[in-house]
DNA sequence: CGATGTCATGACATCGGTGTCATGACATCG
DNA sequence: CGATGTCATGACACCGATGTCATGACATCG
């Protein structure tokens, strides 16, 4: 790979008037600068971002690492790499900012973590990001290292700099156009309560009544997902049928997220029970193979990765800037609802 | 951040000692191993990557590029990260290998992929991979940079080294398992014909039928998706009322993909079908989000994604290391059936 | 016309490692 | 006992860029 000394001596010039062309310091003369970029064209030189980084110190490089990193083994299925959408948030916002993403995952092996830094270290990476796969707490082990760490879709204790979804305003938002949708009755059919975003969602679903002013009634708050459960299929039928067992029915069913939605839409049409003519029903994550292809569409509470992912990298950014506008940690993001047909509005008097 | 020449100074030795402590070349005192150990521990010495580079001219740096790279718009939705399975099982490889893995999305946007290019080679990256979100031709410019280039999940008509999923041989494998289970009429409901996938797996559907020295039924084929469609959804039920229309009546339909399937089990619901009791279904994929959760869970046919990173990420490697047994290009890498409980198995006397 | 300033350019050191070669202290051998 | 070999270590150059400073050619000014 040509060098700028090859450059130079191509141009006939010496390698600092290449490096003067190449960074615009420094004036240089139009005839000199022509041969230079003629000669860099035709040798197809590129400069080397390691010689520059010796002298700058500079590296222009951000680390992420996924999987196992915390010591929170409770869940220990071998998680993989998180959502695209947050990475794809990370990289829009880097990608624009000149920085290049270095990420590795550890696969679910804890043991991995400490080489990984190492050698993300020894690129001298000038920040680093760890993305969970899910909405949890986190006990990394990441910092000490002398380089700005950002958390995202999960925080820990420490108050390091962190992303989150904001579970409660988005199933409260989602409530709430249920309840100016005219439904009263609305079943809930809720996460593994083990899980950070069950709490948070079940108690936006509150704060969607309470801030309508109506009762809750806690009979239609079903937990439908068990701690390590093999058979979560027919306890969610179970808890479909105590919802349906109520008397007067739910007018619509939320559910803790959108793969039980799936579910939810067969259990019901096993009991000849149609959507959403019969009785609604609402998902939350806005999982786009689901939401989309279900029929009907449906309607859910948007889990706002991709502005997560941005977010994250921003504010990283910003730790490396040394201009933290040291926001509350951590950040909560909240997400719009996605309104589709799998839910009916009951103000529209002629139902179609 | 310390330096070779700190950890030096505070063990009273030479860099140069330090550093064969570091790479165990060259025979080292056991008591100025020691003092040099303990400095190092010390002062949380990272060697420098750059610095190394620069002799070495070995960065461990591997490029990988996904989103629009090719000139074929035909395909113009956003194109996200592909599956993260193939981003897996590229991980596990290059992880093992000592390589790091520099990641960078165009996000659909072409214009973006030169100077992507640039940046990755400045970081002198010592190969290149290109991931696409579904199997199909790409054109790619990235070759003539004198990197190795590996395609993984496309293929161009250059020559390209390139793995790719053997749709054929899954199609053909599960509707072999179908024959097997005793299943004689075998609906299909194809993907967009225009999809890469679509006429392999077709291929396969029918290599199968060849194999068992059965007949073929064209009419139990049927396109289920259209270009550039909205109402996907309509069409697919126009196609499977089609199918049920038939006598007799298919035992089992296969889907283009999952998530047809799960389309599929909303239709057949809504005409009154139970599934796998009345009729059979299969998909395609392993969407593992709709095949597990799915009620009943799906048989599909398994696109090997994570075997697929793996293999492209060893040929890579192979290549960089100019060792290539130059294999059959592409690489057609061959998936399971996961056998799942949405198909009956005919041969079984009593269905319980 | 000499002093001063600007422009265009190059020589040289430097960043942090590592390859090459040299050196001194011992051990071994004939 | 001198020649030779091995071990442990250091001096020095080099990788490819860029920052600092110097230099020569002109232009401008009083």
């Amino acid at each position: 790979m040509a060098t700028i000394y090859d450059v130079a001596n191509s141009a006939g010039v010496s390698p600092k008037t290449v490096s003067r062309v190449l960074n615009g310091d420094g004036p240089v003369g139009a005839k000199t600068r022509e041969a230079v970029e003629k000669a860099m064209a035709e040798l197809g030189y590129v400069p080397s971002n390691a010689a520059r980084m010796m002298r700058s110190n500079r590296s222009g490089l951000i680390g992420l690492i996924t999987g196992a990193i915390s010591s929170s083994s409770m869940h220990t299925e071998v998680s993989g790499l998180p959502d695209t959408l947050i990475l794809q948030g990370i990289q829009q916002v880097l990608g624009d900012s000149g920085m290049t993403l270095m990420i590795a995952d550890t696969g679910g092996d804890r043991e991995k973590v400490a080489p990984l830094m190492r050698t993300f270290l020894q690129h001298r990476v000038e920040g680093l990001l760890y993305v969970a796969d899910y909405h949890r707490e986190v006990q990394p082990r990441l910092a000490g290292a002398g380089v700005p760490v950002v958390l995202a879709n999960c925080y820990d204790t420490k108050g390091t700099p962190a992303i989150v979804p904001d579970d409660e305003a988005g199933q409260r938002a989602l409530v709430t156009r249920l309840i100016e949708a005219g439904h009263r009755r609305i079943g809930f059919l809720t996460l593994d309560a083990s899980m950070r975003a069950a709490a948070l969602r079940h108690a936006g679903y509150r704060a969607a009544f309470d801030a309508a002013g109506l009762p809750i009634n806690d009979a239609l708050v079903v937990e439908a997902q068990a701690q390590g459960a093999e058979d979560n299929a027919s306890r969610l039928e179970e808890a479909v049928d105590r919802l349906l067992a109520l008397r007067p029915r739910p007018t619509v069913i939320c559910t803790g997220n959108d793969a039980m939605a799936m579910q939810l839409y067969g259990v019901l049409r096993s009991r000849g029970i149609r959507v959403p003519e019969d009785i609604s029903v609402a998902g939350f994550d806005d999982h786009r193979v689901i939401a989309e292809t279900l029929y009907p569409p449906l309607t859910t509470a948007v889990l706002p990765y991709l502005d997560i992912g941005r977010r994250a990298a921003r504010r990283l950014l910003g730790l490396i800037a040394e201009a933290d506008p040291d926001t509350a940690n951590p950040v909560l993001v909240p997400g719009p609802v996605a309104w589709r047909s799998s839910v009916t509005d009951l103000t529209q008097s002629s139902p179609k």
